[in-house]
DNA sequence: ATCGGTCTGTGCGATAGTGCACTTACGGGC
DNA sequence: GCCCGTAAGTGCACTATCGCACAGACCGAT
């Protein structure tokens, strides 16, 4: 849509009054997250937040036997880094770059001194974690009890949600990861979508071709945690950049 | 241990500063919380919040089709109604009582004034937030990978840490639910515990006779979330009653 | 044009968990 | 002391997923 990243395009950034955005600007760095790419490992003190804009960034916990499994994703709805906000500094899960692309790097001490100063951005923060809540919540729920067809249709959607078109770059094997599950049963599951017309794909690309099926053929988890999101940050809805 | 529970039963409030608890005093009331009582049902708004001393309140999650799966459990070491501070006042999930007790009733509004006021309150309730948090991610996790018998374990580890003593009053049924799984799978499971001693139980009444191999049996779950728990809230040491 | 590596497709036995139907066993109230 | 409701145990066919071992298929680099 447009080359050089503006920052409205992250939502949470555009929420934010102008005054604020205005102070916080300077100290905004535009950096690239390229796939696969670390932000934070388990354990390891944030000292930077980030606000994707066409990124994504998957929360991702990795067991002792090597195995795994998502716990949650942050795109341009949110930021990377709620454990500063929280005092912890840590948390026992990786945050990897499940889809390249574009963010915001905002120092945390300045991220805090924010925070601490405009209760509107402590509000606007506390909001999206509700949110945060809300998908792991979900996420627990689905992992019980969902097919991984069904899995596999909420965690495109939520990808699409995060994207600015219909083309995921990312292979059966890393979406087995993010799901917890085997390449294969990803494999078979993308090929009864393939058949059903709803996405296509080859080498590590997946196109989605018919959304409202996508969504149909989902568990309600995707739509739970939607609902749910738009109603705790309404002020998220679609802006033109400016 | 005491008939009459003193506010220092709840952990997150004996760790407020003396002039804050005696502050709160007035308007915290201690109420019974009879096993299967909802404090809260999806969607509803959350106008007192929950500090259990000897009770358990289970977050559960109940799916259109009567499925249900348990996101986190709340005892002494917390409070019920996280979603008051994040500003969305209400949550996907339905707050249960799974083990009854008592708790300390604080009027929402009040609760609200006194973290806007102190600082020292704010920060430990995101404290505990993040710790909630880590516990909806390992339950997501342990869904996914985890097998019932080891899954029932950490339940019961959890279970058993808010508690005063090696008594659990559920029944196998109970415990399904909030597992997410047939009851027949947690007799199964109980079985193969009864077999190795740890546990013996009848009719509603589980004793855990054996914690080391309990914890030993144990997936990695249970550990985790302890751990990085003692690490966010190190002041919910034991301490004695005063 | 070929090669090598990565990505995707497939087959098959093993297994954990499900859904259902039923039995056994305990224990409080009459 | 007997009943009845609730709790717990059992058997069985069925399914989804796993673990492993390959086979094809595509792409880029040489």
């Amino acid at each position: 849509m447009q080359s050089a990243p503006t920052l409205k395009q992250n939502h949470l950034l555009a929420a934010l009054p102008g005054a604020v955005q205005d102070r916080l600007f300077p100290d905004l760095e535009l950096v690239e997250l390229p796939l696969g790419e670390v932000l934070y490992e388990p354990g390891e003190a944030v000292t930077q937040v980030y606000f994707p804009t066409n990124a994504i960034v998957s929360l991702l916990y990795v067991m002792e036997d090597g195995a795994s499994a998502e716990i949650s994703v942050v795109g341009n709805e949110g930021f990377v880094g709620v454990s500063l906000f929280m005092g912890g500094g840590s948390t026992t899960s990786r945050s990897v770059v499940q889809s390249a692309g574009w963010a915001f790097k905002l120092p945390g001490q300045r991220f805090m001194d924010e925070c601490n100063r405009h209760s509107q951005m402590a509000e606007l923060v506390l909001h999206y974690l509700q949110s945060l809540i809300t998908q792991m919540a979900q996420t627990a729920v689905c992992n019980r009890h969902h097919s991984i067809d069904q899995q596999l249709c909420r965690w495109l959607l939520l990808s699409l949600d995060r994207l600015s078109d219909n083309n995921l770059v990312m292979t059966q094997e890393l979406i087995a990861n993010m799901l917890g599950v085997r390449r294969e049963g990803v494999t078979a599951a993308a090929g009864r979508l393939h058949k059903l017309g709803v996405i296509e794909y080859s080498r590590g690309r997946i196109t989605v071709l018919d959304r409202p099926q996508l969504e149909a053929l989902s568990c309600e988890c995707y739509s739970v945690v939607k609902k749910e999101t738009d109603r705790l940050l309404p002020y998220l809805v679609p802006r033109k950049d400016g």
